[in-house]
DNA sequence: CGGGAAGTTGAAGAGCGTCAAAAGTAGTGG
DNA sequence: CCACTACTTTTGACGCTCTTCAACTTCCCG
């Protein structure tokens, strides 16, 4: 797998020279700041398919993902399952939580991560305003995203939810300076479909026929060419 | 209508004697740093069915509720409609919104709203931790509820979907003091249906069948009788 | 080369949407 | 006070999208 080379950032070292800060919660600290917060973070490592954290559990942890690649879900009492997000180098995994975990998460590809004791993190939240800040900044852009699947998963069809879920990992790997074109999608189409609200079924469907009609490829390491841009947008609004 | 009653907070009055200021984001603010937020703030009416303001406007204010009831909403480009949420009196509005406005809102039921330059909180927010403290929960909790609508939206059924709405605004109801059974439902069938997923004539007939099964009873004034909650739970999980 | 997971494809069916019409409700004005 | 109108809700018949179930193929990785 892509993710199982071993992790860049090695323990111990100094988060100043973590690649994924950019694009994390420790983006905005000072030096000192930053200092602060490596020393409540202890760097683990999860392996693909393991769990992170299970849904209704004690949230004792708060984390930062620095390599690999999770998802983050909800389950029904009868199994069914809906993929909430996928994490990615740089994102935060533990808002939104009150006292258990509200949903539950596991490792896609091998995952390295950054774990902070949800209290002392709380205290370090407290005392540095920027950090404040930053993790308002995430909270509001987590919701802004949320709301942009509520939509898809109301309103949008089959076809629609695809192009719309190329698109936007399309945007957002640029966002994180990652390969726009081709889109890396780590995961099965289960994860895709969960995520979609569709079924395996349906989503390898849809993406046949997007191959067939030449809008995507499909390369090797999961990848995905996208061919017909225009067209992939025009299709996530249903026209 | 139950919400065209003149606005019991006069324009001018303290915001000390506010009666939704407990589930407000001034909930947490000394007499002097309310007072610092009711400078900044504006009073204004929303007729029913006016609009508080239009997806992609220039997000020029952030709002709170104190009186009615509003929605908030995404389009796709056919007309399709998705709400992405309800807003009772104590609810902040304009959260999740960068330079544009991400979605639209508009008052179901005649409404009162603060109104804020979002410039003037910002600053705010940077002098008054408290403040900032009491967004950033306002943030996290919309969070989970977008979560946990995400969940029904993707993998619930038309009858689940009823059902986890209706106890989901009895318990909303019963945090903020007012009546959780019989629940208040304003919105009319079609409103519901753009926020569950679903047409009018399915919500239509899933509340048909909850009334012949005794589940439920409707009353006078938009109000549900719950009759069996037990019966509501089960259905909400899939049971 | 072999075995298990992942992906693809087909046929049939269910759940919900669409279209249409009737019944109920509320607000307006004479 | 009632008739008129527009909106909302309900109900029925039918159809489509997506699911379900099943078989088959492809892809990995030992």
């Amino acid at each position: 797998m892509r993710e199982t080379q071993p992790s860049r950032v090695v323990l111990g070292s100094p988060c100043e020279a973590c690649p994924v800060r950019p694009f994390s919660i420790c983006s905005d600290l000072t030096i000192d700041e930053l200092a602060d917060l490596e020393r409540i973070a202890t760097k683990i490592t999860v392996n693909a398919g393991a769990p992170i954290f299970d849904e209704g559990e004690l949230a004792a942890h708060r984390y930062n993902v620095t390599n690999g690649c999770a998802r983050i879900y909800k389950l029904l009492g009868d199994g069914r399952r809906q993929i909430i997000g996928f994490l990615f180098p740089g994102d935060f995994l533990g808002l939104a939580n009150g006292e258990m975990y509200a949903y539950g998460a596991e490792a896609i590809a091998n995952c390295d991560l950054c774990r902070f004791s949800r209290r002392k993190l709380e205290d370090l939240v407290f005392r540095l305003p920027a950090l404040k800040t930053r993790l308002f900044g995430v909270a509001s852009n987590e919701l802004a995203i949320a709301q942009d699947q509520i939509l898809l998963l109301g309103r949008k069809r089959a076809k629609e939810k695809v192009a719309t879920m190329l698109l936007m990992f399309s945007k957002r790997a640029e966002r994180r300076n990652m390969s726009d074109n081709p889109v890396f999608l780590p995961m099965i189409r289960e994860d895709i479909g969960d995520y979609l609200g569709l079924t395996t079924e349906t989503v390898s469907r849809i993406i046949t026929q997007l191959k067939t009609k030449g809008v995507i490829r499909l390369e090797v390491g999961n990848n995905v060419r996208l061919l017909d841009i225009d067209a992939l947008v025009a299709m996530s609004e249903g026209f």
